[in-house]
RNA sequence: GUGGCCGUAGCUCAGUCUGGUGAGAGCGCCGGGUUGUGGUCCCGGAGGUCGCGGGUUCGAAUCCCGUCGGCCACCCCA
């Protein structure tokens, strides 16, 4: 085998593999713009603490998912292993939100898993941060967001579950329900479910273990405030309004403690992998103040990269030459590389095989580059045309020089 | 962190149980058929420390021990 390797859980992506993540980033990047929001680039790593503070003590992602390390001064850092505590911190530092902020970012992620299928080390997630808005209407947007994307990139059977996880204060007394609930059937619990009825009751809702005793348990949607209700009934008339149909999930709990109210997951229905949730959301109006912020309302999502592009499957690479131009043997490669120059400068996107190989060689390389036309140069350049070949078609036939670009734009 | 499966050509794998005839197939790649044409077809070619280390044996891809790595599931999440 190859002497060196990428790190455990890590990922290459190389042409022409890496055509189907340019055309999700190229898709994210238009639809973010779109709808209004623009990038925040914050650092991969933050002080160990943003994200402890954030995230939750009790999750899993700050129990034994963090990839910490300490620098040469003796601090303690960690690679993010999600971005919106980073872009809240971020938005503290510059003096707070006033009015709207709404942020996009793209980029990797790094939990310490044993990696599997839909799951490494190091991830991409892109997403949007809402700053500023407490109206149920951001909430709407920001899920309707997400389900364009995935619109877009025809990602098939994706389906929104919805959730509320109510206020803070309506969580208090649910809480102490469903701890009640659960200590009486401590016995009937997985291993994992018993540990956390202490530490994090709500995470047991979506246990896979404990199907069984979390059926009947009671649901934060029963006990939701005046507000919460009033807000949650305003999210679900919202998302009808705009066309985006959803499922109420009411197990749906999700991994990170700094969400209340509306929570959400995009899952491909028709994929069948443990790793299902291709992206996920939701309001967490108490995060700035837990990273030392003054109180800001606030919505986001994050989509999962790599499992957007394993839910599209094995789909045919996208063209992405506009023109590949050939030569008929050494003698014409320098009016072909003089073509290419100008074509390029004209603004399309155009390649060249420089190896002086038969044009069977140079026509496959098209192909395989992901041409969708090529035009020989040879003896006809004498009377002032080109061979032109549409290969998406394989029509053939003659184009002046000066009118190559009009043609391939055409085609 | 727990459990299962697997490391042989660039990729997917056969061969391993029952050790021994010159390490194979498909796909991919390169070339030719078509000395100016891809994607189909036909022909040819290049390419391998059988993951690594040790042991058993006259002889190891094949058996034993160790080690590294990959995949999958659980937990949890993107």
């Amino acid at each position: 085998m190859t002497r060196f390797r990428a790190p455990k859980g890590t990922h290459d992506v190389l042409p022409p593999e890496s055509r189907r993540w340019a055309r999700v980033e190229a898709a994210f990047t238009d639809l973010a713009a779109r709808f209004g929001y623009e990038p925040a680039i914050t650092p991969i790593f933050e002080a160990t603490e943003v994200f402890v503070r954030s995230v939750g003590e009790e999750t899993e992602v700050v129990q034994k998912q963090m990839y910490t390390f300490e620098d040469k001064g003796g601090r303690s850092l960690t690679l993010r292993p999600e971005a919106t505590a980073s872009v809240v911190r971020a938005a503290i530092q510059a003096g707070g939100v006033s009015g709207v902020l709404k942020a996009s970012y793209w980029g990797p992620m790094f939990r310490y898993e044993r990696p599997q299928a839909g799951r490494s080390r190091q991830f991409h997630q892109a997403g949007v941060e809402y700053f500023g808005e407490a109206a149920p209407e951001a909430d709407v947007e920001v899920i309707e967001f997400g389900y364009r994307f995935l619109e877009e990139l025809e990602v098939p059977d994706v389906e929104v579950r919805l959730n509320s996880l109510g206020d803070e204060e309506d969580r208090k007394a649910y809480h102490a329900e469903l701890v009640a609930y659960l200590q009486e059937r401590l016995d009937l619990l997985s291993e994992e479910a018993r540990g956390r009825v202490e530490t994090n009751p709500l995470r047991v809702l979506d246990s896979k273990a404990d199907v069984d005793v979390v059926a009947d348990a009671p649901i934060p949607l029963d006990h939701l405030g005046e507000e919460a209700f009033a807000h949650f009934e305003r999210v679900k008339a919202g998302l009808d309004r705009v066309g985006v149909p959803y499922v109420i999930d009411p197990h749906l709990v999700r991994g990170l403690d700094y969400y209340n109210r509306t929570v959400w997951e995009y899952v491909p229905t028709g994929y069948e992998a443990a790793q299902a949730s291709v992206g996920g959301g939701g309001r967490y109006d108490r995060l700035f103040e837990l990273l030392g912020g003054r109180p800001t309302p606030a919505v986001g999502l994050a989509m999962g990269v790599d499992r957007i592009i394993l839910a599209m499957g094995e789909r045919d690479l996208p063209r992405v030459l506009d023109l590949f131009v050939t030569y008929a043997g050494p003698p014409w490669k320098d009016e072909a590389v003089r073509l290419v120059s100008r074509l390029r400068r004209e603004g399309l996107r155009v390649d060249i095989d420089l190896g002086d190989r038969s044009l069977k060689a140079q026509f496959r390389a098209a192909d395989r580059r992901g041409a969708r036309t090529a035009v020989v140069v040879g003896d006809e350049w004498h009377q002032g045309i080109v061979t032109a070949k549409d290969l998406v078609e394989g029509s053939q036939t003659t184009v002046p020089v000066e009118e190559i670009a009009t043609w391939v734009l055409e085609h």
